[in-house]
DNA sequence: GTCTATACCTAGATAGAC
DNA sequence: GTCTATCTAGGTATAGAC
């Protein structure tokens, strides 16, 4: 009798359930979209709930049924991109090749892709943060940073021709100038100040590190 | 007639003006202080006017009446630091010595001044501002970047004997391992998170530099 | 210049109908 | 789950007395 009221073989009106909600998953796109331009834009205290409900096209209780809070929004957000945003296809080792060139190419790509909107304005939010959001420097860390020095590092280790004798420490300074060039050239519009050609700095540093 | 209602010369009940203002200067020195620290502990959106006002021991209309509104209270703040933060003496160039143990004591002092509190905070402020207050990061780059940078590339320049062939580019390279070297272990806490010893990273970066 | 008090607004978060 | 409407705290900035 009971159960009767839940009618749960007759799928009365609509074929398929989620009648009401057939656009949740699309509007959880939506929101995770918004909420990604929003912070990335304006920051953590920059952003309001109000703005990323409407950015999405949604009520605001909407984005509230999908996040217990904002912390819980820009915590999910951080997974997000911290998932999509750091491909680590650039970072396999060709099996062999001149190590200057593929230095060269290494470091070329690294900083082309440090260098979208979306990458300078994450390490923007995630350098901004930090100190609130403990949490986010590690995720950047493991994810964003340490791939990429590990692959260095074992790649200078391998080619003994290099002669470096200490290829972690070397690997460490290799891709702390290429992470300061980005993001001095982007973050602080170095690029327009106090312009230097990509290629002639990644030159000098791959001549740094091949000529010992 | 009109002009006697001034009194210029008669100075009542109090010995040399400023009688009610005596303790603007002081109050001034205070809510600078107090703008200091909640800017560079809570970042700008993060700061409020009552928060400045109260740590500084002064009402908040006191800090209106002495900063038009928050921006401007902002941007005194950035150039004050600007101006106390950067000592210059270090970037003396010593008359001789060995390149190695120079560069090495230079690279020291550097990474050692940018891993103080207030440096980190304030280059933590500029980067997540910049793209809010565009003037902020040209201030950081012509007074803390800019200077630097000069000296290096001209002591590159002025010994021959390291055959480097782009000393600008090298000055460069130099400069951004140390910025991101000193930014990573400390904004992003990479002293805890993938620890390496500062001499270590300054002797690989020194090598490179001298033993091309 | 400095204070108390307040106007006005926007923020995060919730209530209740559907 | 989704919407409209609303609560409450805290924000910037100002008014007016002294």
């Amino acid at each position: 009798m009971r159960q009767a009221g839940r009618q749960p073989a007759q799928l009365p009106r609509r074929r398929r359930g989620r009648l009401k909600g057939a656009l949740s998953v699309e509007k959880g796109r939506q929101i995770m979209q918004a909420a990604l331009n929003a912070f990335l834009q304006n920051g953590y205290k920059g952003t309001s709930m109000d703005r990323v409900a409407t950015e999405a096209g949604v009520a605001k209780q909407t984005v509230y049924s999908h996040y217990r809070d904002k912390k819980a929004l820009f915590s999910a957000l951080v997974a997000h991109v911290s998932e999509k945003l750091f491909p680590l296809e650039l970072l396999t080792v060709p099996a062999d090749g001149e190590p200057g060139a593929f230095l060269k190419t290494m470091a070329r790509s690294y900083v082309e892709a440090l260098g979208t909107w979306e990458h300078t304005a994450f390490n923007r939010l995630v350098l901004a943060e930090s100190p609130r959001f403990p949490e986010l420097g590690e995720i950047y860390l493991r994810k964003a940073v340490e791939p990429g020095l590990n692959m260095i590092i074992s790649y200078l280790r391998q080619h003994r021709e290099l002669a470096i004798n200490d290829p972690e420490a070397a690997g460490r300074v290799f891709f702390s100038a290429l992470s300061s060039f980005a993001i001095g050239q982007e973050m602080l519009q170095e690029k327009h100040l106090m312009p230097i050609h990509t290629d002639r700095f990644i030159a000098a540093l791959v001549q740094m590190v091949t000529e010992l």
